[in-house]
DNA sequence: ATGAGTGCAAATAGTTTGCAAGCTG
DNA sequence: CAGCTTGCAAACTATTTGCACTCAT
């Protein structure tokens, strides 16, 4: 799991622990709070999502108005989900359908490609509950 | 333009004239300078960009952790983004996959769907010079 | 032993909120 | 005139940086 001559640490071994005990993409803060025995620095946290994001190791969400969630690549099958606007649920969907942009991109010479994607909606619990929070 | 009950100020002006005349996504920060006959307050841009966005006239595109650029939405077709990772230049990508991701999440009940998407890679100027800043 | 990795403290960057005053419809 | 908008000041949140120390290799 660590090829890229990453150390294997503590910290990072409870990042990842908690990343795959977690289904949906979770922030920074959150996997800071999970893993931490209390030792584990939130800066730590920031670092290795850095380091693991770049080893491909995990996968960076963006959300709203600068926050990101994050979790680990899905080794089998590359995905991506839908937030509902108003009570921030999220939802896995299948698959990815990006193949198409990144064959674009990669005739216009860029290499090394990756990408962000999220679909926002309203879901449907919220839809039928016109409470406007 | 503005059919969406949104008045029509200076403010408003001075941030769609610089959007229409950026063809890439800028950020509120450049907006705010490039729009800015020094009157124009930098809270202003982001609040009209939230009311804007919400109007649909123009698209967030989330780009490195916590940051945000914008552009008008394009009347004619909707579009993303190559992204290099190095040096930071935008491309425009015809086009966009997202469809079947978008009926997906409708068959899981959501509504009112939007995403934002930007593939990342490495730029031809970039890969072919290998210092790495 | 040596440099990648860590914790702590402090600094940034981007964005949001409260409130009184201004301008649009 | 009423209420959407704005400016200013200040608060926040997420993230980054510097530095000395530690630990994996």
């Amino acid at each position: 799991m660590k090829t890229k001559a990453l150390r294997i640490t503590n910290p990072r071994l409870a990042m990842l622990r908690v990343l795959s005990e977690c289904k949906n993409p979770i922030s920074a803060e959150e996997i800071h709070k999970l893993a931490g025995d209390g030792t584990l620095d939130l800066v730590t946290v920031y670092r290795n999502l850095d380091s693991l994001e770049e080893a491909g190791v995990v996968q960076r969400h963006p959300i709203e108005r600068g926050k990101n969630l994050y979790a680990l690549v899905s080794p089998d099958h590359h995905h991506h989900h839908v937030i509902c606007r108003r009570c921030g649920l999220i939802e896995k969907l299948p698959g990815c359908d990006t193949i198409k942009l990144e064959i674009a991109a990669k005739n216009q010479g860029f290499t090394d490609l990756t990408h962000i994607m999220e679909i926002y909606g309203i879901c449907p619990r919220c839809s039928s509950n016109p409470s406007h929070e």
